[in-house]
Order: C-alpha cells, then structure tokens, then sequence
DNA sequence: TTGCATGCAAATCGTTTGCAACCCA
DNA sequence: TGGGTTGCAAACGATTTGCATGCAA
C-alpha cells in the first residue's frame, strides 16, 4: 500500500473524522514507524513538519484515532504507552534484553490456535483475537 | 499451597533478602490477590494493616520483588503498573468489555506452542517464554 | 456559520528519588 | 554494629484537562 497524504485523508473521511494536517501528520508517523511509537517517537516527527502544534493535540489525536480504531495501543511491561496502525492480526516478540518489540505475522500459526480454540470453547468467552507474545533475547552468536 | 507469613518469608530468604513486615504485606497483598493487583490495590490492602508505611517504600519493595523475580510485571494497554506472583508459565484472557484480565492455564496448548517453535526456528533470538493474549468480550447468553 | 479541533498552560496522577532515621542479620 | 530498608516529602514525567481561538465542512 502506497501512503500519501490522500490516502491518510480517506482513511479519516471513513469514519467522518474532521481531516486536519494534525491528524494527517500524527497518522502518518504511525504508519511510517517501523515500530510501535510512543507517543515522544511521535511528537518528534510531527514538530519537525510542524513545530508549533501543542503535545495536548497530539494525545487528543491519539485519542480520537484509537476510538475510532484507526489505530489501537499495545500492550507494554513499562508505563509509556505505544500506538500501532490497525492491522491485520499479528504477534509480537519482545526482546527483553533492548526493550525492542517486533511485529511477526504468521499464517500457519494463527490457524493453529484458531482450530485449537475452535474445539476447546473457553466458557462464557466470545472470542476476538488470539496474539501470542514470545519473549526472548538476542541470541549471540 | 498455604501460604502464611513463615512461606512468604521463606521465599525472601531464598533471594538473600531481608525479611521485613513491609516486605510480607506487599507480597502477601499479592499472592492473596485474585488477578493482577495494581499498584493502588496493594497500597490500599497494606494500608489496612500499616497506615504508616510509606508509598515509596511499597515502590521500592515492587522494585525489589521483581528484580528478584519473586513477582512480575503483567503487560496492560493503560498505564498502570499490575504485577503478578511469579509462577509457572500461563497465558491471558482479556475481558476488553470489563478491563478484566485473568489467567489462563493450558498444558496442551504449551506443548503445542513449543513444539511448533522448535520447529520453527526464529533467526537471532533465544526464546524465553511464549505466551498466548486471547481478547474477547462475555458471551451474553 | 457552527460545532468540532487546536494551542496553550495549568493541573493531575502514578511513580521515582534523596536523605535522615531505623532496624534486620 | 553496619548496611540495607523505611518514611517522608519533594520532584518528575507522561498524560489530561479547560478554555479561548481557529478552522473544516
């Protein structure tokens, strides 16, 4: 998917967001992150193209796309909060050893476990979705 | 296992850690604890039994439990800190509607998670654990 | 035009820190 | 006794809030 500020626009009109450069700015940095911005990574980028916009605007953004799940927050052990375009479903690895948390897709996986919690109904759950969270460190050599 | 303040003391001599009363409440206010205690919810229950003990010393004790990996930190998507007793691996059930989060054990699936990643092989990392995160809402009826 | 969005600054709140007094081993 | 631990209060830092002004539709 190629990412312009046009497309970043549709995606706001989809859900009869207001389309101001602030949000444009504060979406695209998520969706040209590699990986999982906190809400400082994001800040940078955005003053960089616009020095003047207020850190308060910005949370407001953040707050308004991920009601409006264009965006969702990720799950995290320490206290600052991290954004992630709304994507298809994936899993995360967590490198503990640099605190580094990387997406990883797998196919083959996610029919595993959906087949496994097919047959073993976990009472009085409907279910959404299913993530594995593989932790682990740089192997060295 | 039952648990009274000649275990939970026995668990911090076998760190070479000092036994305090304020080490026993904290960590008794958490292995007590149904699901994954927020830091207030442990001030609130030691306070019951040391109004006088301060909120930076139960900090600190956290920050020593979990050094000493006696409890851990649980992953969230708001930013509270909740900790858990350190014990055998387990997966997640998030409740997304109640912001409830409860553990889940499965040996089965365990097997079923460590075996494919034997298999499958994931360049440069060592892994530690793999955890399953299942979201989903209460089926109503 | 009009209501939602923004910029700003103050406020909030969970957590951390520094240090003198304390107390477990 | 001595070094780790505690209590206290101030500091910190990420996030939130209120409000006047601005601007997209």
């Amino acid at each position: 998917m190629l990412i312009d500020n046009k497309n970043i626009a549709n995606i706001l009109k989809s859900k009869s967001l207001k389309v101001t450069p602030q949000r444009l700015l504060v979406l695209k940095a998520i969706i040209n992150s590699k990986n999982h911005p906190t809400a400082e990574n994001i800040i940078t980028y955005v003053k960089k193209f616009n020095p003047n916009i207020g850190i308060g605007t910005i949370y407001k953004v953040l707050d308004t796309l991920v009601k409006n799940k264009i965006i969702q927050k990720v799950e995290t052990y320490n206290d600052v909060m991290r954004y992630e375009f709304h994507t298809k479903n994936h899993h995360h690895i967590y490198f503990s050893d640099k605190d580094l948390l990387l997406d990883y897709y797998d196919n083959n996986l996610d029919s595993i476990l959906n087949n496994y919690f097919k047959k073993k109904k976990i009472p009085k759950l409907n279910i959404e979705s299913i993530k594995v969270h593989i932790t682990g460190k740089q192997k060295l050599k």
